[in-house]
DNA sequence: GGGAATATTCCC
DNA sequence: GGGAATATTCCC
């Protein structure tokens, strides 16, 4: 096994004590040599691990085996002996294989290539975000102060309108008289009706006023 | 010492081994007990760090010390013997004093405490910002449709109005004969001129044609 | 099986 | 002195 520089040193004490055949009775190459066992835990850990490593556990053994994406093979009951508590334990990955040690530079660790992404894209997509809500804000502001404008030109408006009516109706003269088409055509369609057809079709003189002021009121508060 | 589940196994540690009496012939105190000493580093290397830790190195050791904030104390080689290489080496903390245990809890890791804070925070953060940024958007598009509203309307009125005038102008009847005060009012203030005042005083009747179909424009596109 | 805190190593 | 990778522990 060539000692890259970039080999983890978890992989390649690994590798280096499942070759070991001096442990062979309780730490070796699975039949096929596609996975390893753990034939007796109690030696393997109070002989092997803290030999190799800076503690004698075999949860945390296990867990950097997780964090290299080795797996558990589970034995279903099968023809194995004493299968309940410490029968033997394997592990498998698709990159350590009996033989097959240039295989071994595929295995990556789980936290070396996913965490800082994570934290680079969360730093960049808040930047991002920001700024784009920013410009959001901006033309919010923009449009509202363009809103408020309208309504009160609108108002004003509609304040005009209903003066010119008061004014025409006051001097007994008939608003629709040489009309062709109605006064408030809206360009978006149907949703407000023809206000003066309105009034004259239907309104006294009375309602007028009324109808009116509850307009403005609408367009000035 | 009382324990806490929250003080870091490093800080009880080093509390212990400095308390320890009878390593005070190269790791103790100092005189005043505002610091504590590496008299001998071999012995303390060899014979208290694997006691401990699960290393040996000093180097090991001092990054911890660094990383919860301790500094080494400069002797400027005043009345210290052997100072060039293996002298003494002194470590200090504004909270690790001697006889002053209470003042332990104020020692932080520097990981433990910005680390983890600011990968929170972008998390929340990015959960609010997003959520924010949907309301604006929603906000946005409520205005926009009710802007859209006001313009086609304000268009309309501004048609309405254009066209009384024009009919009463061809009836030959003065606009503002019998008016008190001007016909178009803003409610906020000066910014527009009173159109109507302004083309009857000063617009001859070829220029008012001209004058509705540029305001018109305006509001329709 | 893996997330996260702490520890150890490596390197600037 | 401290940043960052890897290792070990603790916990779900």
């Amino acid at each position: 096994m060539k000692q890259n520089s970039n080999m983890p040193a978890f992989l390649s004490k690994l590798w280096t004590l499942v070759e070991d055949t001096h442990t062979n009775e309780f730490f070796t190459w699975s039949q096929n040599g596609q996975s390893f066992l753990v034939l007796d835990e109690q030696r393997f850990v109070k002989e092997i691990l803290p030999k190799y490593f800076k503690h004698n556990n075999m949860a945390s053994f296990v867990r950097q085996l997780n964090m290299y994406g080795f797996c558990k093979v589970l034995h279903i009951g099968s023809g194995i002996v004493k299968q309940e508590r410490d029968g033997p334990v394997e592990f498998q990955h698709s990159y350590f294989k009996q033989g097959q040690d240039d295989l071994l530079e595929n295995i990556k660790s789980k936290v070396s290539s996913s965490k800082p992404e994570e934290n680079k894209i969360c730093q960049e997509d808040l930047t991002k975000i920001i700024s784009s809500a920013q410009k959001v804000q901006i033309k919010q502001e923009t449009i509202e102060s363009r809103l408020s404008e309208l309504k009160s030109e609108n108002g004003s408006l509609w304040k005009e309108v209903s003066e010119f009516i008061v004014m025409l109706l006051q001097n007994n003269q008939p608003v629709s008289l040489k009309r062709k088409r109605p006064l408030l055509l809206n360009t978006n369609g149907a949703q407000k009706k023809n206000l003066f057809q309105h009034i004259i079709v239907k309104s006294p003189r009375s309602g007028l006023y009324m109808y009116i002021f509850i307009k403005m009121m609408n367009y000035l508060f």
